[in-house]
DNA sequence: CAGTCTTGACATTGTACATGTCATTATGAC
DNA sequence: GTCATAATGACATGTACAATGTCAAGACTG
């Protein structure tokens, strides 16, 4: 087979590979109220400590009306709470409370120890590659829809 | 980074590379009426020469009920064509018409093309690993999911 | 302080499906 | 053959994940 059409065959898998993904992710989020898409505010607040509405779109790379919409849900949930924003009195910090912060904690390392479960079989340097692989291929799918 | 770390990161990367490909894919499909969906079917119906509704639902791994419609589209559309099945009175099988088949062709050529074109940085060798990963990632998924 | 941006809130719309139901055949077991 | 069961197409309804539009309040810039 051809170079190109391996390329071609593995973008397609991006979907196969994202739908397993996300039912694997729904699986562990089973009995915690979170969906995927909840959890992956609670993620993002994990890794940044603080981030305004705005800034969590703009690291999902969806609009902010529908994060807000999620980040109300956490908010109302007890897992996120507003904090006052020096720069900007309207726009509030969100930050994780204390259960929020143990409950993502305790999603993410489960997830991770399924993860560990799974990479058997696979060596560090094919995933590397795997991982370079993939970035580039994003990049040049992005670059060539942006020259259009 | 360990090895689990990064391959947690490469399944999140899905979605990225997914939403990328299917924004590039939608761009090719540009005034040529098709969605991603129908187009899709086509190409199922390219590879495969014919096949029932229900045959191709399972292919796409979704519902019969959502194939049908837009196996449906593609029919009004005339680029598919019902065929009797001797296999089964009620059941028709689908197949291309000339005219889908030189669409459907064409759309895949352009495809082709862009993907070779974004080939330049990347070796075989390292394409094919990426593609075993990602690849055994899936089956790992999966089999995730059906031992609960 | 006038004009422009930003943010939150809310309403509307769209896409991509899943699910349920029904009538119409088909098929397989006897 | 007959009868139970399954497969198919058609249609209705529901849902998750958003995009888009609009507005008012507040913030920032010159």
């Amino acid at each position: 087979m051809m170079k190109s059409e391996q390329i071609y065959k593995l973008i397609w898998m991006s979907r196969p590979l994202m739908q397993a993904a996300e039912n694997a992710v729904e699986l562990g989020l089973d009995g915690t109220g979170l969906t995927v898409r909840t959890r992956a505010v609670l993620e993002i607040l994990y890794a940044e400590d603080e981030a305004t509405v705005p800034a969590i779109a703009q690291k999902l790379e969806i609009n902010r009306q529908y994060v807000q919409l999620m980040v109300n849900e956490t908010l109302a949930d007890n897992l996120t709470v507003r904090c006052e924003n020096p720069r900007h009195k309207k726009s509030a910090i969100i930050t994780l409370t204390d259960q929020g912060r143990a409950l993502i904690k305790d999603v993410i390392g489960r997830e991770m120890s399924l993860v560990r479960s799974m990479s058997a079989g696979l060596n560090t340097s094919e995933v590397e590659t795997a991982l370079k692989v993939v970035t580039a291929l994003i990049e040049k799918l992005k670059s060539n829809i942006e020259s259009d």
